[in-house]
DNA sequence: CTCTTGATTAACCGTACGGTCAAACCATCT
DNA sequence: AGATGGTTTGACCGTACGGTTAATCAAGAG
């Protein structure tokens, strides 16, 4: 759509990459820690050391630079949930696996959550939006797919005897909600339990040792 | 500290209640779907059906207000959670109540986890602030001393054998996020079940039977 | 009745904010 | 060199917003 100068070049002259990609960063900055309303252009624009207007140029106004960073932080929380859904493994290697790697990636952005939550609040038709963006990010993956392709895993199992009955829905939900909820709610947590910065990590250091022998407790028959 | 005159009144003269209240009502609601940030001291003026000059003759500013109807709706949405805590039942009878109510409570005020989580995210030092006013509401509850009387209960039922081990931080995580989550991403959950505001009850419903013998299972040793 | 006092309003103010525009910039091409 | 076209900027605009003020209203006290 729009050319890229500096793209031709091997040694970009502006600070550090491009306007567009710097843009983008600060915005995602900015947007995840004051959020969508009480993000400012004009600090958007400081924090990428660039013009107020060319964020115009770029993104034609706030509505869509926020459109865009939203789908960008969503899209990073939860596009690695499909992983679960989607791989062959067996639960018992599955369900470690994912919250793993689940709960460092959000260890990395740990006010990201609170801002997706907090958008989705206010703006509920968000939702639809991000399940389309997720499946187009990876081919064919439909949220009735993945849910219809988990559920039959699950049954096998449940025929099986090796775990107790539990819909795909209530499964998904309830990993979900373990790795995420702790992050959404990092400040409270905080208070509660006399935390700093560290000391949260320490906590969530331990939730990895703990949540997936809690998780598979629970489907055990 | 302010005196109302409509208070000493048997049949009040305005539509409903006294304005300071209305006020409080529009308030929450404006706050709650739109965030501290999106709200407009207009809007909530004309939700309560008075002049806005009368929001700053109440309460001196936005900030005042806002912090107001956070403490009111957070009080709302986590003072429950004292009950698992301060309770003496056993797990097995706490835990299923404790549940019930919750999903009951929060059906009601839907939107009230993602208005909470979003601005705990864009002004971390609430979280302190929360569970001070928690600690006020309900004498001496101080989080240490609660977490310590169920990591105690905790402690004896592991001793007994009967439970897995397990830290009340943990404990107290993983019920609140079971219970909370769902409720903060319900516009994602909607989208991605394909449900209605119906369905999306009937799946809530589901949930306050299947969660309680999740829950406890994932315990059992 | 007047005086006082809290409650309520209409009108207003300053500015912060999103957005626009014409000019300047700069690499590339002829 | 001049022309071209995407990129970047400073200056500007309209208004929506939070907040203030002076006046009005209602009701009790004397």
């Amino acid at each position: 759509m729009v050319k890229k100068s500096a793209a031709r070049k091997a040694a970009p002259i502006q600070p550090d990459g491009d306007a567009e990609q710097r843009i983008l960063d600060a915005a995602h900055k900015v947007f995840v820690r004051r959020g969508t309303a009480g993000a400012r252009m004009q600090e958007i624009a400081d924090e990428a050391g660039v013009n107020k207007a060319l964020l115009h140029y770029y993104f034609r106004n706030k509505s869509r630079l926020a459109d865009a960073i939203f789908q960008r932080v969503a899209g990073g929380v939860f596009s690695r949930i499909m992983d679960v859904a989607l791989s062959d493994a067996e639960l018992e290697e599955k369900v470690p696996h994912i919250i793993g790697a689940y709960l460092e990636q959000l260890a990395r952005t740990p006010y990201a959550p609170g801002y997706v939550l907090g958008e989705l609040s206010h703006h509920p038709e968000r939702g639809k939006q991000l399940i389309d963006a997720l499946g187009r990010m990876r081919e064919g993956a439909s949220p009735r797919a993945v849910l219809e392709k988990l559920q039959r895993q699950l049954d096998q199992r449940i025929a099986e005897g090796t775990i107790k009955p539990i819909s795909a829905q209530q499964f998904l939900t309830n990993l979900v909600s373990l790795c995420i909820f702790p992050f959404a709610a990092k400040p409270l947590l905080c208070a509660v339990m006399e935390l700093d910065d560290a000391g949260f990590a320490a906590f969530i250091d331990e939730r990895r040792r703990v949540l997936p022998e809690f998780f598979l407790n629970a489907l055990r028959p």
